[in-house]
DNA sequence: CTCTTGCCTGCATGCGCATGCAATGTTAGG
DNA sequence: CCTAACATTGCATGCGCATGCAGGCAAGAG
């Protein structure tokens, strides 16, 4: 009947333990495997009582599924790539991932991009782990891209977008923001308008200093000045100290992100020996959580980050159940956080 | 030859597209399926023109080994769990993880516990993929540790010290540490000193919490008033709010990490109206990057958290390889972080 | 009472790769 | 030139589970 022995005491080794296996319950459980295999997958008949004879039987022997051995047939792994940067990025993220993943009962495969070189690295990776699919809160090359494509791998891009190729992606509406804050300035007064961006790789950077160049051109407000920052603390403050020491002193600093915002913030007071909004006003971008603090109070426009995650969520195991359903962009619009880092209107 | 035909067109389906295995790199390449696999398999004996034709087949193919059939069969899966808490973990820490993952060849499961309850389902999970190790930045309840054990899952806690059962851990010398902080706090004429701990159930926090009223003693101080924070921003806020109603107001705050610090402060500063350090010196724990700030500049103690994480990752590695081995813990000692929260003697 | 359905169940097999074993070719030593 | 030792290679098999298929059984229809 067995195809083999199961009481070899050397298959299935591990440091000296042997591992219980369906076969092993269906022994004790005087029934095939196959049974076993059936009662511990959804949407197959088994019976109550041979499901409790089952059941009863793996808790003896404290048998538990092994996955692995499961996505070996199923071609489902269960488990999605999350990929992030390193640097500046968000640590709630990956903590809401976690947890929506979990109620989901998918299992997250955390990578962190430091260099673009290391695309390399994490596509293969994610492709050797047969993910189910990739969750993508950075940039990634284009030929990774498509490679993933053909390989029939989903992806969605999490405030990251493409304009040359259709990808999933769920993104906040920078442009709005951006003209939400502008908008607002705007109104109170301000007409020197200064902004600091990030590293000319981002497009959520581009697309933000874009969003509120434009609406100031829109108004007809002077071209702003920009000092280029790399969405960090220290860089928005090596961003204000050159835009300090621009000729005309803007009185309306309009960052990136937050982390830059609160930069700028520290380099005004603490350099410049200025007041924080009297001489000058100051937002951000994100609702990143330092930016609430006290000390702070970032008027910027808060991500809905929750919602974004969830979307994102939904769009990829949407397309995990069906490869073929069109690409998608969701966009979601931001809230503005007003905060007493800027005279407003 | 072939003990199924490879080009059924239907099996290694996944929507639509064939995946390549190594049966079709052997075809390609005139050689059978073991060769391949050797190929890709180090420590194995393959001729270099062999090797090459393989090679050359494979990247036609764009054939990756499937790492999931791999660990079924070397039943090593080459994941590491992580396990965080959820509220106010380091987000440098998965971020440095990753990255020594990555030169390790090691893949990073992640996992967040929310609830102590969750803990069932983590360590389910965990189970089933058959990880390789568990790295764990939380408390884990016993019984799971035992399990773990028993499944000779090797196990190694990050700052997280259990003085009942032998566990794997590597940390900071907290007492250490919060000595170093007494002591110059002391030595600089502060005598009333107040301290915000963690919840009552984070052992690290009792240990801070202990070492630095313990230190306070041997020289003769008072006993110090105590509030309850959670780590958080917040809950330093309503903590100093608490200690603030006190009858005899402190002049020196030890807080059990870095964000209380940077909350009291804010407190202290924008509630209080005082000015810090001159009315009242505040000091953290674990050099966390907000409190390097210029509007904080915390006075604290550095935790060496990369070379933590390595040692963590050595000990992890050690064990998967050999599974007997012994426990141990090993303690390194952190940095005085010398800010400018707190009048030092 | 017989035949048809439908529900459970077991059997056999495959998922993609690693590996022990045997067979082959290769080279060195005598 | 012959034999031993070695380096490569292929074959067969198993890792643990899911699933198509067919057999068995009970309930319902005629």
């Amino acid at each position: 009947m067995a195809r083999r022995a199961t009481t070899d005491g050397k298959a299935g080794t591990r440091g000296g333990g042997r591992t219980v296996t369906s076969y092993d319950v269906a022994q004790r459980a005087g029934v095939s495997q196959s049974a076993v295999s059936r009662c511990f997958t959804t949407g197959t008949s088994v019976s109550p009582q041979t499901r409790e004879r089952i059941m009863k039987a793996a808790a003896a022997l404290g048998y538990q599924p092994n996955a692995i051995a499961r996505s070996l047939t199923t071609k489902r792994s269960n488990l999605v790539a999350v990929v992030v940067a390193n640097l500046g990025f968000n640590p709630e993220l990956t903590a809401t991932l976690s947890r929506l993943f979990a109620s989901r009962d998918l299992n997250l495969l955390l990578f962190t991009l430091d260099h673009e070189e290391d695309a390399d690295r994490v596509v293969n990776q994610l492709w050797q782990y047969r993910v189910d699919g990739v969750l993508s809160a950075t940039h990634l090359p284009r030929g990774h891209i498509e490679q993933l494509a053909k390989r029939r791998v989903p992806v969605v891009f999490l405030n990251r977008v493409y304009d040359d190729i259709a990808v999933n992606s769920v993104c906040c509406d920078q442009v709005e923001g951006e003209r939400w804050l502008v908008d607002r300035l705007w109104a109170a007064g301000h007409r020197r308008f200064a902004i600091v961006s990030g590293p000319d790789s981002s497009l959520v950077s581009r697309q933000r200093v874009s969003g509120a160049r434009d609406r100031i051109a829109a108004l007809g407000g002077d071209e702003p000045a920009v000092a280029i920052g790399d969405f960090t603390y220290d860089g928005g403050r090596a961003a204000m100290r050159a835009l300090a020491a621009e000729a005309r002193r803007p009185d309306a600093v309009i960052c990136a992100n937050d982390m830059m915002a609160i930069g700028c913030i520290d380099e005004i007071r603490l350099e410049m020996k200025l007041k924080v909004p009297k001489d000058m006003s100051v937002v951000g971008f994100d609702g990143a959580a330092p930016g609430r603090w006290g000390s702070y109070a970032l008027t910027s426009v808060r991500q809905p980050v929750d919602v974004m995650i969830e979307a994102a969520i939904d769009m990829l195991t949407a397309r995990v159940d069906n490869p073929a359903m069109a690409t998608e962009k969701r966009v979601f619009s931001g809230e503005l956080q007003i905060g007493v880092s800027a005279r407003l209107g």
